[in-house]
DNA sequence: ATACTTGTAATAGTTGAAATAGTACATATA
DNA sequence: TATATGTACTATTTCAACTATTACAAGTAT
């Protein structure tokens, strides 16, 4: 795996590490069970800190994507949300307002900003509905 | 104006700020050229420091979503976007494959979030491209 | 002109998150 | 048994966010 930790970003470098896990899982380029760098490895690879690379370690098992076994590693989990249906819609939906509301002082077409939204979505292989 | 600050969010104070104005400006709850709260109002009626709410003037002007006038007060813009269409392609589909990024390990079918996607562009008035 | 309002600027201080540094420990693996 | 790994803990530094206070320049109203 590798990580390019972007210092200019506002992202702290904990949140760029738990971003580019959760894409890689979602791009399908690492896949279950999958063992991931060891925090002493990404530390050394990024040249950070091993404690920023357990923090985002710990939240990500804590989110249900990672699970970790001290002495083996840290591995891929099953696709298993923990979130409500409620919760997940809220969360999500707030996130859509938020771009829409930029969308509209950008004077962004909304048939642009639906094309947008495909090519975004097409890169990640979401469950069809009729699976 | 009304606003509620949300101290439990991790969005710090002065974007809170930021947000709800443009949601109110993308709503059309407040039109071109309205004027908005004094800094001292809104300071006064959310009970923060003043400099809190300067900040987030300062930052809607340089984005160009209001106009300030020492003496006078601030205002709504016109809509005039000043960044490019690449960027603005590039801004929004970031956020956009984050939003696909989580979805996908929400387990969210592609249909559903399509539906909350239109629910959440359909509260705003987006250009439509055809005028 | 005068008084008031408004946005801006500047300085100083407090708080908390982020990140670093170092050490130690329990568990899994070979 | 020896090694590798995730975890835990403490201490420290840095910086953004926020508060507090004062002062000033530009607009408005009288």
């Amino acid at each position: 795996m590798q990580i390019r930790i972007d210092n200019a970003s506002d992202r702290p470098v904990y949140q760029q590490i738990i971003d580019h896990v959760k894409r890689d899982i979602a791009l399908g380029r690492i896949i279950k069970n999958e063992k991931l760098p060891t925090v002493r490895q990404l530390a050394g690879q990024i040249a950070i800190n091993p404690n920023t690379i357990a923090k985002a370690y710990r939240q990500l098992e804590q989110q249900g994507i990672i699970v970790t076994k001290a002495g083996a590693g840290a591995f891929v989990a099953n696709l298993d949300s923990n979130l409500s249906r409620s919760v997940r819609k809220k969360l999500i939906s707030e996130e859509l307002e938020r771009i829409a509301v930029d969308a509209y002082h950008m004077q962004i077409e909304s048939q642009t900003l639906l094309e947008w939204f495909n090519s975004a979505v097409a890169k990640f292989n979401l469950p069809s509905g009729k699976e």
